[in-house]
DNA sequence: CATGAATGAGTGTTCATTCAT
DNA sequence: TATGAATGAACACTCATTCAT
């Protein structure tokens, strides 16, 4: 609750037990965390038992109850993680890449890429029903909102005259729907080769791309 | 599973009663498959209670097991009508439209359309996970499977030279991946105005299919 | 489990199984109720477990779902069940006895007497504290209540002149707290010998009648 | 079981810091019980949660086990002052009041008065069930037993010629059963009015003493 | 003195399922 | 065909308590 009781000892490491608990701690949330988005994602909201999910961690049910103060909080602060670190991501990309065709591409690659690699929390975030949305949406609270950089991304495209500029939030939903798509297939899906998964994503992005081109 | 159905006596207003009884008995077989797909969907395949869906339809939960073995060959059941559907509705469409190209995009849109149209069939068929990929695949046996059926028509279009012929596998999928992001988009995203839904789904199609042109 | 079953009369007693049904059912459900008195009495409300109580009953704990719809339905039923009886047995005295004074004696007595036997739903219904008087007091909608009994009993009096007149809301009260307090006393004082009972409760009764007598 | 303490600088203000502590542990002590006692009544023997007494008073749970051995040992501790406190009292009204009949009227209001300022101790001391007795009796050891102090005031009055000499063991009961009724009716029953309640008070306790009367 | 971490046991309740009727 | 009764297993969650710090 306060914890950081100062000085204390006089010289050298001023907090070591205090820090190695505090690491302790965080460490098991984390653990606890990953574990749950597997269940989750595996059984969905219902698929998810606080009795599994312990046992999986190798602690007792009631010691989640230290971290999290209910099955909701865990979804909850999973959809938090996610939508923070795709946001970010996305952020991040676009910032590097200034030609706005090649920056839409660049998007839709680190879109996938997020998918692929946080597999759990993309089901949680896009690929479970409603209830949740309400959730999500608290949980979006001023972050950096994954779309938003997108819509951006887009409205840049269609100023420069880079891709028809006729309705740009429908061509925003129809990059990400295009997007989104891939991922549930990669998720989803039969397994492929690498090699043509990375071909799927790329025709797609390109065709995408090359189908909203201006002339 | 099931099967021994047949010779029915001979005589004497040769359907009357027992057709009468086959009827009754199809009806709520489909009463209980109808119900079940509702709450499949809205609690994942823990979120539905035998007895919440036996008092949806007006019987007690032992009803249910004279008409379906378990829990899961509820799910079996509905996968299966959800695949033979798509597959006709995708065979007939396909059979209808002779133009490569303008079949291609026939075809996304009425994926999209049952999509819409069968949200529960759907979410269960292409949007949960794994442990009911055997499912599938085993209800897919001897049935017109329905991404065989998009797989013929790129086929036709790559030979007929209306798109480029490079790996039809992989356009196949390509296409499959937008028209399955737009189903994913329009079942879990917020709500849009009909007309929106429209120009959305037909530039998504036009898009890809313009970007996969030849030239 | 028993196993009398045979005959099948061929006609005869038309409702045979299900009149059985119904009292085995009505047994069940008594003895529900006796052994939650016990429970609920021995520990408070909180002092009884639904897995307890289906043990000394030789059931299981969901099998008590089947009469009761949870916990508090138990309380309810018992607080109804004591409110039911007393009021009846209190009713049943009154109308017996046409002399004023008898009658408050005769009251008095009775209620004693159904603490006594009924020492269970005595205590739920007087001895416990606040949150369920609501509870009671639902319960006691359109039933006959204890307590008017008395009320009237004690204004029968006054205006026969028989005790003083002053203010027969608290002549009212002030009875039930010493018929209350006997019964308190047997239930949770040490054991008395039955004629040392009957000595205090005749000794109680007589004096408070003798003290609130007008002259 | 550590023990680095010491120091205790040697001289000046003698017991200064080793008072000052036993006087906060006295403090946290009472105050532990103070919440207790409430949560006890509140919800029964079972209604208390160490976790939420500990939040009560804004500490952590273990803390508790510094002071008391377990959850029994609260409720004993209650059980112990709320015997003593009783018994003090009664015995200094008795002293206090030489008249014999004017001194059962005294003992009788104070009886009264500490029901009501002790809620909760006198529930638990006398509206709770058997288990306890045992608790109940060990705490009486050695103290002042309120009950005995009744005990003489009835004998007292009975050799003056007070009240009928029949069974003074009779009388005492009587007596304490029309003040534990009192109790127990301005603990459960309905919020009466301040002068209601002292017009039941006195009408009872001036009604019982009056029919004990000898003539 | 006080606490954070942890747990075994237990809470009320719901589940899918079986079985005799 | 349909149901009432019943249960073993599981659910999310809270409990009193211990222990190392």
């Amino acid at each position: 609750m306060n914890g950081e009781r100062m000085d204390k000892p006089v010289l050298a490491s001023p907090s070591s037990s205090a820090a190695r608990r505090a690491q302790a701690r965080a460490d098991l949330r984390a653990k606890i965390l990953a574990a749950a988005a597997e269940l989750f994602v595996a059984g969905g909201y219902q698929g998810l038992s606080m009795r599994q999910l312990a046992e999986r961690i190798g602690y007792t049910a009631p010691t989640i109850y230290l971290y999290f103060a209910n099955k909701d909080a865990l979804l909850f602060a999973l959809l938090e993680e996610g939508y923070n670190e795709l946001g970010e991501r996305l952020a991040a990309v676009a910032a590097a890449e200034p030609v706005p065709i090649a920056r839409l591409a660049a998007l839709g690659r680190e879109y996938v890429a997020f998918g692929r690699e946080r597999p759990m929390h993309y089901q949680l975030m896009f690929m479970q029903r409603a209830d949740f949305l309400q959730a999500r949406l608290a949980a979006r609270a001023n972050r950096v909102d994954p779309l938003a950089v997108l819509q951006e991304a887009v409205a840049a495209a269609a100023s420069a005259g880079a891709i028809r500029a006729a309705d740009p939030q429908v061509i925003t939903l129809s990059l990400w729907a295009a997007v989104h798509g891939l991922v549930g297939l990669l998720l989803i899906g039969p397994p492929l080769p690498e090699e043509q998964i990375r071909a799927l994503v790329d025709t797609t992005i390109a065709a995408m791309l090359a189908g909203l081109t201006h002339a």
